[in-house]
DNA sequence: ACAAAAGTGTTGAACGTACACCCATGC
DNA sequence: GCATGGGTGTACGTTCAACACTTTTGT
């Protein structure tokens, strides 16, 4: 039963797909096979199924181009110039994602699709209206990160102050102190420290720690805000 | 010419419109007139039209239904349950607004639709999940009012220090000390002080201010950053 | 003259920032 | 033994939070 009779845009969603290596941020993105823009790289992505709503469309999506899924998952905005897809009027709704490396290392690509990680300072020419899509899901992760502990998303379970300074550093694009980074990340009493420390390293191996989520939980409800 | 054969959901715009008044907050309301949800207040709004933006369709809704143009309008976030509307697939990407309640006064039901302000705290039952789009935006209002200085959006030009406390006091449910808020915002260096004070008041009249726009893009092309 | 809100400074505590050296490890 | 990054404390300046009384105006 169709009760709403107005001509209808195709509704897709779309991914940005962030990863992070000790000296880059990276994105992940696809290479089209089909017109429009066949061979040119974008972001993953698809059409929206009746049935599921926004998050899952995205999350299938991600799971079906790429491989990756039950990562952090948060919608970033919708796009909807009409002249966005050249055929055909299409909405957007943005997602963006944050996936530990390490457990999805640089994919060879399949038969069936080209999937590679780009740094963020050597992006291809993209689809559609990808790169504004892509900056501005760049804009929300720098403004975010400094008042949500979304960071950890990007790093292994385990890591070192030091990979966290770095990650820190990259995304805002700006030098941090590392006393002080060290000293006010460990008074938010949510990093717990392992023993264990780093392996395979060419010199003093760093002790490893852990974001402990539900400690977050407690000084956060005893009124502490992240921040910085 | 369609060339991407999916089924596709039908996509509307809703609009969050604040108002505030010495001692409210208020959003503007209509009562549907037809099926579903007939009777029922829910939040302005309507179907995109295929050559028109998301930011216009909000826009010219707000028009059209309210008479409300030219104010204050961000994309809030984008809704799309696949049960949220009992008779078809519909997806919202909604806006909210800010205006001045100067400008649009409580106004006489018109004719064709009734429109009607309603105090935060007392809202009737809404069409739709329109409770949980109002939830949302009201929660955006409370982040963002405190790291952007958009609370200017909902007084008039001309506002006195105690208003725009009260309008914090009240958007962030706390109190504040009235000392350190009027240092504070004056040393920001972009509220403008007039000549006029207030009329009509049983008491001494305090003195008005302006939101200095310009001045506010200087001090912050010069680092600084609106806090609190 | 009284009611109502406007306007105004100081102090102590907490926090942020700047800064440099020794230590542990692998090669 | 040397190269590499790991780990640590202090002092100063800035900012935040708490706090109460006098002034102006209208009725």
């Amino acid at each position: 039963m169709v009760t709403y009779e107005h001509p209808r845009p195709a509704v897709t969603v779309d991914c940005v797909v962030f990863g992070f290596d000790e000296n880059d941020l990276k994105v992940l993105l696809i290479q089209r096979k089909y017109e429009p823009f066949r061979g040119v790289w974008a972001l993953p992505g698809g059409f929206v199924h009746l049935e599921e709503n926004l998050e899952q469309a995205a999350a299938r999506e991600l799971w079906e181009e790429t491989g990756i899924k039950g990562c952090f998952l948060e919608q970033l905005y919708t796009f909807g110039r009409p002249d966005r897809d050249p055929r055909d009027r299409v909405i957007t709704v943005a997602y963006y994602a944050l996936i530990n490396l390490n457990d999805y290392p640089v994919q060879a690509d399949s038969d069936a699709i080209r999937v590679a990680w780009f740094a963020m300072d050597d992006i291809p020419k993209l689809a559609f209206d990808h790169e504004e899509i892509l900056k501005t899901a760049q804009q929300r992760l720098k403004g975010k990160i400094t008042y949500q502990p979304i960071g950890f998303e990007l790093l292994p379970d385990k890591f070192t102050l030091t990979q966290l300074q770095r990650l820190y550093e990259i995304i805002l694009a700006t030098g941090l102190d590392k006393r002080n980074f060290r000293r006010k990340l460990l008074a938010m009493g949510f990093l717990e420290e392992t023993n264990e420390i780093q392996t395979d390293v060419a010199h003093r191996a760093a002790r490893l720690y852990r974001f402990n989520k539900v400690r977050y939980e407690q000084v956060r409800q005893n009124g502490f805000n992240f921040e910085l």
